[in-house]
DNA sequence: ATTTAAAATATAACACTGTTATATTTTGTC
DNA sequence: GACAAAATATAACAGTGTTATATTTTAAAT
């Protein structure tokens, strides 16, 4: 027995999931959910509560993504797994990924909430790339060096979905992402015991 | 004499820097230019059309930034300028940056000639980047390498604009991204090398 | 069980969007 | 000056997110 806010925002992701956000207007999700408009104000605040609750959604997912098993005597190995984790979710989920990442389409702007799901998966990189590091390494340190992985990850993930995409065979990316993430391991690596 | 082609984009290119796509509506252009909205449709096809001069606007910005003094004896010295140019402009021409790399928000979709000015920047980047390159690299090898540097400062800059960002110092940004390219850019060198 | 009030929901209306249709004005040619 | 073509203004359309108003449903009181 769904209640009206569960409804709303089970056509929400159907529509989102199918069309992104371009199928996502108040009327497709009343018209998706056989209700009214009215719902989504009442339990979502409008529009950018919908746009949140995919934003979180979607976070959520890419957290998953991280949650590997860590294997203590390969850190590289633990990062890596949570890469192709991670990646396979962007592509998978890419109008989540969209939402979270682009630049707050139709003037969406993320909740305290939203932030605090982002946050986390910051903390959750920052501590699995601590992994390659030394274990004097300040928090600042491993902070650091989780940015310049996500930058990485993310800058290809981002470049994909560009026009000079069409110059690689679009089965190649994760590959050649998992090969620059392993080189700059490993020059994170040398560096911080130098 | 401006004739009404210019009128328009100079009214567009003005909006967009004061308050980027949510200040671009075909009216709010009409309005800036003293015109009606037809003029839109004449000279440009339409909003796709404004967006498309945008991002190609945008895009030369780019370029001119990516068009650094070349030193053949300092092949890093040159990425690194370049890279400063292009952070640079990223920053200062952020609803630029936004179009061209954002996730093509109201449908815009970059015609053959924004394409064109994508290769061109990625031609233009692979030539860079060759520098620091044995001489017998395969063009696909400088591809590469040029990938994985342009990937993490874009990557960096997306970074930047997320709510994870606020817990970074808005003026350390440029400074980390470097360190990370630098440190991208000898692992580089020292693979390639071996 | 009935009545009343509160809550939920539907529908209508608003101001905005990009676009096309229709009307009007301007420009160019003879 | 008359006429036609081109340019431009204005009106209208179907869509958007949102709020206002109307209606229905649910819950509480008697």
């Amino acid at each position: 027995m769904k209640n009206t806010k569960e409804k709303i925002l089970i056509a929400a992701s159907k529509l989102f999931l199918a069309g992104g956000l371009s199928a996502l207007s108040v009327r497709a999700i009343a018209r998706e959910s056989n209700l009214s408009t009215i719902g989504i104000y009442k339990y979502f605040q409008g529009k950018q509560g919908i746009l949140d609750a995919l934003y979180i959604e979607g976070f959520e997912r890419l957290l998953d993504a991280l949650d590997v098993p860590i294997n203590i005597h390969d850190p590289k190995g633990n990062i890596i797994a949570a890469a192709k984790g991670y990646i396979k979710t962007a592509f998978d989920y890419q109008g989540h990924y969209r939402l979270i990442f682009g630049e707050h389409v139709a003037e969406y702007v993320p909740s305290a909430e939203a932030k605090k799901v982002s946050e986390k998966a910051f903390m959750h990189t920052t501590k699995i790339i601590a992994g390659i590091l030394p274990n004097d390494s300040t928090f600042e340190q491993k902070q650091q060096a989780s940015l310049q992985i996500w930058s990485l990850i993310h800058g290809y993930i981002g470049l994909k979905q560009h026009a000079i995409a069409d110059e690689i065979e679009p089965n190649l990316w994760e590959g050649l992402i998992l090969a620059a993430v392993r080189l700059h391991l490993d020059a994170l690596e040398q560096h911080s015991h130098t």
